[in-house]
DNA sequence: ATGAAAGCGCTAACAT
DNA sequence: ATGTTAGCGCTTTCAT
C-alpha cells in the first residue's frame, strides 16, 4: 500500500521555490534570526506556496532529539487517568510536545511489551504511571534514563528507581487519613472495601494505610475485596450482601467513587440511613460525588494537577543545556508530592 | 540536552556481534524465513545480547510507512470518548500500532493545529472526531489522503468529504428516536435539554432530530440550553430553576447521562415522581445510568466498540498491495453505520 | 542466502 | 549570512 500519487513537499522543493539552499530554510524554521530579513521573506513565500510541512522523523534522526512523549498508563477509561491525560496532554501540546499514549490494562507483562515499543520511538521522555513494574521493564527503563531519557513515574509517592522523577502521593498516607477521619467523627467498627482490580497496587496501600492507622487509634476494622465489573453495580451488590449476612459495619471506606456511590444508592434502597446508621467515604472525588445523596464524603485527588505536573516537569528537562541539572535543580520548584484532602460532606 | 553517556544500541552493533552485516540482521528482523537458520541463531544470540530496540525513526524514513496512527478527539476526560480510545487503543496495539493522542477542547482551530503537528509525523492514518473542520484543516486532510493517508472521522454517519471514511451513527436520528419514545409512551408535552458545550455539533443534532420528530408527531416540544462547567450540576440547577419558573414538561430528553442523572437527582429531592409525574431520558448509557433512581432510561452508545472498528478499519488498509482496493471494498464488512439503541428503564 | 551501494529528509559542524 | 559536506539508522534495490 501507500502509493501515493502526490508526493509529500520537502526541505529541498521548498528551498527551490525561494533560490536557496535547504539549509537556508531549514536554519529560517529555527533560528529566523540567523537569517537575514530579505532571504527571509522569499522562505516565507515559499513556506507558503508549497504548505510545507516539515517531517518529523528525519529531523529526529538528524538532530537525535524528539519532541514525542510517551506515556503508559492503567486504563484510558478510568476517569482519574483520563483527566490525568487530559492534563498532561494540555501541557505538552502548549509546549509543542506530541503524545504518545498507551493503556496497560493494569498488567505489568503488557506494559513491559509497551516500554519496548514506546522505546523504538526514541521519545523525549517516558512516563509511567506507578512504581510497580516488572524487573525487565526496570532494565529497559534504566537503559533509556542512562541514553539520556527523563523517566517520570505518575501517581505514587516513590519511584522504582532513585534516578527516576515521581510525581503524586502516598496511597498509605490517604488510607490513613481517611481511617482518621472516620475515628474522629468517633465510628469505632469500621471497613475498608479495596479494589477488585489484583494489579491496582495503590488501592491495596491505601487498604493497608487504613487498617494499620484503625488499628493504631484502636478501632476495630474488618476489609473486603469488591468485585471486578462495574465498580457502581458492585458496590451495591456488596452492600446488598453485607446487610444480608451480618451486621453492619459503622462506617465503609472505598477503594473509589463508584464502588461508594453503588453502596450508597443501594443504602437508600434499603432505607439504611446515611450517616447516622452507616457512613460511607469514598476515594477520588468524581464529578458526581458532590451531587449525590445530599454529597458523598470522599478524598480529593488531584488527577488532572498531577498530569499537568508531569507535563510541566518534562518540559523542564529540555531547557537548560546540562540535563542532569534541569533534571535536578531545575525542577525543584515542581511539587514531586502532592496532598490528597478529605472532603467532608454528607455521608460521613 | 540529551547528552547520552551510553549511546543506544544500532543494527550495526548488533550485525558485528553476529559477524554479518545489517542487512542479514535487518532480514532477520522483518522476513526471517530469506535468512539460513545458521545463521539466524547467530543473530538472534546476537540480538538478545545487545537488548537491540529497532529505531522506528530511521525504520519509517527509509521505508516510507508508519505504525503510528493519530487521532485527535474533543475531550480525553468525557467518558465516551474516554471509552472510545480504549477501543481503539487495543486493537492497535493488538496489531502492533502505536496511537498518538491529541484533544481539541472541542475547538476547530484548535484541531487544526493538531492535524498540522500529527502530518509532520507522517502517521499511518488519521483519525478525527465528527465531520466537522475548518477549510484548512480540510484542505490538510485532503492532502494527507491524496499522499496515501486515510483518514477516518469517528462519532458520525458521514464524512466531511466523500474520500474519508467514517464510523458512527446519525445523531439526528437518534434525537428523533428519543422523541418517538417519549410520544410512544404517551407523553404530549416534551423539552430537549441540549449540551451547553457550544461545539458539540453531534449534540445539536440529536436537539434538531428531536425537536423536528416531536412536531412531525404533533406533539409539544421546548429546548433548553444547559450551563457549561459540571454538567451534573448543571441539570440540578437546570431543573431546580425548570420548577420555580414555568409548568413543568411531561417529559425530558438530554443531551447525556450526567445532565441527566442531575435533573434525576434534583427531582428526587423535590419530590417529584419520576416518571409518573416527569419522565427523563438520558443520552449515553454511561456506568451510572442503570442504578441510579431505579435506571435511567437513556440511548446506549457503542463508545468502545466505534473505536474498535475505527482501529479494525485502519488495520485493514494495511493489508494488500493497492491500498484503494483494500480501503473501499476490503473494508466492506465492516460497518460505517452503527445504531444506537434506546434503554428504557425506571426513569421514562 | 548474503552483501554493497544508495538514499529516505533532515540537521550538525564546518567552511566561506 | 549562506553554502557544503557528512551522516543520523535504517531499508530498498540491485548485485553476487
Amino acid at each position: 500500500m501507500r502509493n501515493q500519487n502526490q508526493k509529500r513537499i520537502t526541505l529541498a522543493d521548498v528551498a527551490r521555490h525561494a533560490g536557496v539552499t535547504t539549509m537556508t530554510v531549514s536554519r529560517y524554521l529555527r533560528t529566523p534570526l540567523q537569517v537575514a530579513p530579505v532571504t527571509g521573506k522569499r522562505v516565507a513565500a515559499a513556506l507558503e506556496q508549497t504548505e510545507y510541512v516539515a517531517n518529523k522523523q528525519a529531523g529526529i534522526l538528524a538532530s537525535g532529539t524528539s519532541t514525542m512523549v510517551a506515556a503508559i498508563i492503567p486504563n484510558i477509561a478510568h476517569s482519574i487517568f483520563s483527566e490525568t491525560v487530559q492534563g498532561l496532554s494540555d501541557v505538552l501540546e502548549l509546549h509543542g510536545f506530541e503524545l504518545m499514549l498507551a493503556s496497560s490494562g493494569y498488567s505489568l507483562e503488557r506494559e513491559q511489551k509497551q516500554i519496548r515499543a514506546m522505546m523504538g520511538w526514541a521519545p523525549f521522555a517516558l512516563v509511567l504511571t506507578g512504581r510497580h513494574h516488572t524487573p525487565h521493564s526496570l532494565h529497559m527503563l534504566q537503559a533509556a534514563h542512562a541514553a539520556g531519557t527523563p523517566v517520570v513515574e505518575m501517581w505514587d509517592h516513590t519511584s522504582s528507581l532513585p534516578e527516576f522523577a515521581h510525581i503524586g502521593f502516598d496511597h498509605a498516607a490517604a488510607g490513613a487519613l481517611m481511617a482518621e477521619h472516620f475515628v474522629s467523627r468517633g465510628y469505632q467498627d469500621l471497613m475498608y472495601v479495596d479494589s477488585g482490580v489484583v494489579q491496582d497496587f495503590r488501592a491495596h496501600e491505601r487498604a493497608k494505610g487504613f487498617a494499620q492507622t484503625a488499628r493504631n487509634l484502636g478501632v476495630k476494622t474488618r476489609s473486603l475485596q469488591a468485585m471486578s465489573g462495574n465498580p457502581v453495580a458492585a458496590g451495591r451488590q456488596l452492600l446488598k450482601e453485607l446487610v444480608g449476612s451480618q451486621p453492619l459495619p459503622r462506617a465503609i471506606a472505598f477503594a473509589n467513587d463508584q464502588l461508594a456511590v453503588g453502596a450508597l444508592l443501594e443504602a437508600i434502597d434499603q432505607n439504611i440511613a446515611v450517616p447516622e446508621k452507616m457512613a460511607l467515604l469514598g476515594f477520588g472525588d468524581f464529578p458526581m460525588a458532590a451531587q449525590i445523596g445530599g454529597g458523598l464524603s470522599t478524598v480529593a485527588t488531584p488527577c488532572y494537577e498531577i498530569g499537568q505536573s508531569v507535563g510541566q516537569w518534562v518540559v523542564n528537562c529540555r531547557s537548560g543545556p546540562q540535563a542532569k541539572l534541569s533534571r535536578e535543580s531545575g525542577n525543584k520548584k515542581l511539587p514531586a508530592l502532592l496532598h490528597p484532602q478529605l472532603i467532608h460532606r454528607h455521608t460521613s
